[in-house]
Order: structure tokens, then sequence, then C-alpha cells
DNA sequence: CGTTAGTTTGAGAGGACTCAAAGTCTGTGG
DNA sequence: CCACAGACTTTGAGTCCTCTCAAACTAACG
């Protein structure tokens, strides 16, 4: 179970809290396409992904702009909905077959209380959602397409051969006719 | 104490919670052009900010980044710095004199466990930091200089009276001659 | 009253955009 | 197994926003 084993790298994992988890959590399976949240929803759940790629997206002036990928090792929820229970305003799909464990905010909530510990990992992930959205910030400021789309190419490489372009060029804050620019640069 | 007055609007503020504050926190005055943070040292404060406007800034290529202002009734601190308990990469110095209120790393963590009702602050403040964040990320992404000064205009008309302009414009993430030329378009 | 920081104005260059059209890939149904 | 529709990617032409570099102007402070 790849989600135990990211946990027992932050904390230590107890026998009580490794039980508490296998009882309180559901693995799901999605396939490719498929939605795992709609805009106007709530997102209940905070998702590690046990294997797969999953993108979360939104529309502003009608397109659609995807603003974060995630894929197997790593969670995934509309952070702003998750966090403070209100309707997201982003959809997230998977982009290839996955499997997910859901942890329901209750849950999440009730582990903080029982097990103290477990409020590291809710202080990891806030902060490694800030320090990414940070560094976004900055690439977006200070660096062309080339420099952000090779940025990618070292930090992520496997991502290009996983998402469309399409997608990445959203991502990467450009349009998909100056990503294909940039790729042909070589 | 306009920090009382604000934590009251936040949550239910005890006889003991408001002694407790008393003591442990400190009242400090800045001088105009100090500096409250360097580079390098660790945030070991989070600060209210009683009067007076400060800015946090990096530097970037060589050249002064400013990322953010916070004026009275706002809390200031190089986040990453302060909840990550490592070396700060922002300084943050007072544009006016101002009168702070410091909240040390050890007394807040104290506080969130001897009224826990001050967690709600805690998650207050990451949210609004994120929110702010991701919103910085989208105008960037999406308006061009004048619908992000005019934004500005709109949001915090007092700031433009109160900053230097290569301050805003380098908040507005363009150059001096830009938002120039942007404000000479009336 | 002079020095320096801050702001404005001008000219020219370049990156990324839009709109348009041509290729290319992929998966589904015949 | 092949053909075709629709999605995805590439290529081209022209435009515009913001940048850089340079210089003039203004304001503030000692």
């Amino acid at each position: 179970m790849i989600f135990l084993d990211y946990l027992a790298s932050v904390i230590k994992v107890s026998p009580q809290l490794k039980a508490q988890l296998q009882e309180l959590t559901d693995t799901i399976e999605i396939a490719k396409g498929d939605s795992i949240l709609r805009i106007g929803e709530r997102c209940n759940d905070l998702y590690f992904i046990n294997s797969g790629l999953v993108r979360g997206y939104y529309y502003y002036d009608g397109k659609e702009v995807t603003h974060w990928f995630a894929r197997e090792g790593e969670f995934a929820s509309c952070f702003f909905s998750f966090i403070s229970q209100v309707a997201s305003v982003e959809h997230i799909e998977a982009l290839e077959p996955c499997e997910l464990i859901c942890i329901p905010y209750a849950v999440l909530q009730k582990l903080y209380i029982d097990f103290p510990e477990t409020e590291r990992l809710g202080r990891l992930l806030t902060e490694a959602y800030y320090i990414k959205l940070e560094n976004r910030l900055l690439a977006l400021k200070f660096t062309d397409a080339k420099a952000r789309y090779d940025n990618l190419l070292t930090t992520n490489p496997a991502l290009l051969q996983r998402a469309p372009l399409g997608h990445i060029a959203s991502y990467l804050g450009i349009t998909p006719e100056t990503l294909s620019r940039v790729r042909g640069k070589y």
C-alpha cells in the first residue's frame, strides 16, 4: 500500500493509526477521462494517488486552464474547497486510469485529534501547496516560455509523455502554438 | 489594542487568552525605512500591524522584487520562514513608522495547545495567504498591466498614496516605466 | 540649494498572442 | 484490419503589449 509507505516516511505510523486508516478510508478506481470533482461540488475528500495521473483545471474567459497535475505518490484535491469546505471552483479529472485513496474531511479532522502526529502531515501539505504556488508565480513573472518548458523538462520529463501538450501549455501559462514552437527549437 | 479587536472578530477571546497574549507578546516601534527581517535570518515572529505599512521583497536577477504589502490591521511575516522555521529568502521593511505586535513562534505553538480555538486563527491565516497568492497568479496570467493597476486602484487605492510607485510596479509585475504609462492613460 | 531617489517620456526590439489552415494521431465502427 | 471522424499538434503571418535603454524632469531631504 503506497499511501502507508509515504506516510511512514513522514511520521511514525503506529499500529493503531494504521488500523484506523484502513478502516476509515476507501480505495477507488477511476477510468481515464472521468471526473473526480466537478466545479460547484464541495471537495469532501483528500485523495492520495496510488497510481495514475490527474489534473485540476478551471475555466477562465470560457477557456479551460490547467493549474496543476498530480501523479502516483502525490496528493490531489481542490485545496481551497477542501480546507474551507466550500464549493469548488475547479474540476479534477483523471488523465489516466487511477487508483485513489479517499480521505474524507471528517476523518482527517478526527485523525488530527486522535493522532496528533498527523498534524504534521497537514502542515507539510499546506506548506507544499504554498511553495509550489509561489514557485509558479516566480516562474510566470520572470521566465519566458522556453525557460518554463525547459524547467518542466528537467523536473518532470515523464509528464510530457503522459499529458496532452494542450494541457501542459495551459499549465505553463502559454498557448499550445507557443509551446509547439518552443519544442521545435531543438 | 487593535490586535485584540481583530482577534475578537475571529474567535471568542477568553479573559485567560487575553491575559496570556498580553504577557507573551511584545509591542515594538519601528522607524520608516528600518528592516524588520533580513534575508538569511529566521523569521521568529508573526507580526500584527497596529499601525503603519510594511513590504516584503526579495532579489531576483539582482533586482528588488516587492511581493507583498501589509498595513494596519493585517499580519506580516515571511510566511514560509515562519511556518517552517528556516532562513528567510525575503526582506521585510517598514515603509512608514510602525507599531507591531510580535507573536513569537513558540508562543503561537503554545497558544494552539492551551487555547485550541486559536487554531482557527492559524488556519484562516494560511488560507488567506494561499488565496491571495492564487489570485495574484491568475491576475499575472490573464490580465494586462492596466487591468492589474485598475484592480489595485479599486481594492487598495490608499496604497498608491503610501508606497513609492517603483515598489508598486514591482508588486504588479511590471516595470516603473510601464506603470507610469498606464497611469498616464486618464 | 545641490544631490539623489523617484518618476516620466521616447524610441525601438522582441516575445507571445490571435486567427487561420494544414498536418498528424488515435480509437472506434464497419 | 482498415477507414474515417474528431481531437491534437504544428506551421505561418501579422499584431500588440511590455520590455530595455536612454534621457529629461521632479521632488524630497539634508
